[in-house]
DNA sequence: GAAAAAACATGATATTAATCATATTTAAGA
DNA sequence: TCTTAAATATGATTAATATCATGTTTTTTC
């Protein structure tokens, strides 16, 4: 479903989240230590994000990413169109290229709802959301 | 979610229930044309559904595979198993390996019900619940 | 304004998944 | 029993992801 890159912007975000803020730039270095990702594998993810908004970023020295409070409330899924694009996350299961409603593939009308569901979660929910269970311990973020 | 060789072998598997019987085989052949994906592919993915008994096959002339009464009984995810195996389609949406409900990650709680529903469709559709759909053109099969 | 510290851009390598090819085995039919 | 038609086993190639490396640009600080 989510690509492996997709669960690496997901866990550094929602890591920026709980450590960062404007005033508090994190390098890659540190972030990637922290989730445990490679750190030329998550600053590239990184740049992409940043480069799409969805966090932010400053260069030179006291430089790093961080994402500001207006972007913490974006929704989960921006993360993940972000890295894996529109198109994975919405393909019909089987594959098919006009699988919908009015065509559906075998597994169309046996699989929809809940992925439909699993869709609007992921619009719905912010990534404020997800960090606030955390800091709560409601969930849990291991390396 | 599903690999494409799952993808493939699951339209093998309901083209093979559409038009197969134990004295109707068919030739990879044919339902390599039929369903659109590469002869030696589906082959490949045909031989791995036979040696774990989802269909049955025969060699020689007049050979081939099909599928008989008692495996279209058998679950979907019978045949994700075999290709996918049970490991990728029950892991943890951020792909961490102690994810579970007493220390959920920050997707598993949202996440979760939804998935755990979709994997409960799978395991209780049957190969002749999709097929029956397909003949009575509920559902769509193209190449 | 020079040095250093950071992200940025770009491209190379490695690993995994998808695809293709082929020699071997089995069974049917003449 | 020989020929042929099929699956089977195995391995090679290609394409897509994931991972790594490095030179360039920007910004701070002295």
């Amino acid at each position: 479903m989510l690509s492996n890159s997709s669960k690496y912007a997901l866990k550094a975000v929602l890591y920026l989240t709980l450590h960062s803020d404007e005033k508090n730039k994190m390098m890659v270095k540190d972030i990637s230590e922290k989730i445990n990702v490679p750190k030329a594998y998550i600053a590239k993810l990184l740049q992409q994000l940043a480069k799409r908004k969805i966090i932010s970023s400053a260069k030179g020295p006291k430089g790093g990413f961080y994402i500001d409070k207006a972007n913490r409330n974006q929704p989960i899924i921006a993360i993940i169109e972000v890295i894996d694009g529109k198109r994975r996350i919405e393909s019909c299961m089987l594959g098919l290229e006009d699988c919908n409603l009015h065509r559906p593939c075998p597994l169309h009308s046996l699989i929809s709802p809940s992925r439909t569901k699993m869709i609007q979660l992921l619009e719905s929910k912010t990534i404020n959301d997800l960090a606030k269970d955390l800091e709560l311990n409601k969930s849990f973020l291991p390396d």
